[in-house]
DNA sequence: GCTTGACTTAAAGTTAACTTTAACAATTAT
DNA sequence: ATAATTGTTAAAGTTAACTTTAAGTCAAGC
């Protein structure tokens, strides 16, 4: 029912390097090992590895994941803090997704009008 | 006609230091000097700023953007790659949209189940 | 005339998120 | 039995993009 460290590594598309990084950092503070200090990962860890990617990928810092975890660790009481977190996540998304439009909107112009004028003023001359 | 760096910094929202930065990274290529060191932006140079700007906010990385730059630089017979770039640029400016909502997705349902579930599992026993 | 503020430089320091290295242990394949 | 594979650790190295520091120049206000 426990995946090696190369298993995970290839179902999250992360080197095993970052893995360990990871339970190094205290991301995955409820990994076991094996006698021998081979880690195995439960379908929990996977879980949770899943959602420290998910809002890796979408910006938050490992620290601040790091604090999101933890209170998930101390249970219940923490729920309102936790979903001030997510919901503050959140608009962080949202004020990305803007910028990147803004910033599409800016290539896209550029591409139209590439044979036009150019993309930068020297080419105008 | 010509901005000091207080001014673009100001402007751009980009500390002093940074515009500085750029500068020495041969950012800016064609920023002009007064007889003492100082730097004075011209209209152009605050042009080409603002679109390294929106290269960097989309998460172009600053060597890239100064390849582009040297590009430009180099005239109108580099217009097919520099709009080889700019279409690269754009795909991944899509998929990061892409990546960000399919986030957006998960912390969404996170949130309207908050209550039913819990963020992590250790909260559900 | 002297201090204050805006500017300059080169060089060193910072931060995040890894990655690499070296040396070693255990498991599996031939 | 031996070689290849998979795993481990601690510690050092890497990269990008700045930021800070120290020491100095120049122009403006009191």
């Amino acid at each position: 029912m426990d995946y090696s460290i190369k298993q995970v590594a290839a179902r999250t598309n992360l080197p095993a390097s970052t893995l360990r990084y990871y339970d190094k950092s205290g991301l995955m503070p409820l990994l076991k090992k094996t006698e021998y200090g081979t880690r195995k990962y439960s379908e929990m860890d996977i879980c949770w590895l899943e959602l420290v990617c998910c809002l890796k990928d979408s910006g938050m810092s490992l620290d601040d994941i790091k604090a999101f975890m933890l209170l998930c660790l101390e249970g219940s009481s923490t729920s309102e803090q936790r979903r001030e977190m997510l919901e503050q996540h959140r608009s962080s998304i949202l004020k990305q997704i803007e910028v990147l439009n803004c910033s599409l909107g800016t290539i896209n112009y550029k591409l139209e009008h590439y044979n036009e004028i150019g993309i930068f003023h020297i080419d105008t001359k």
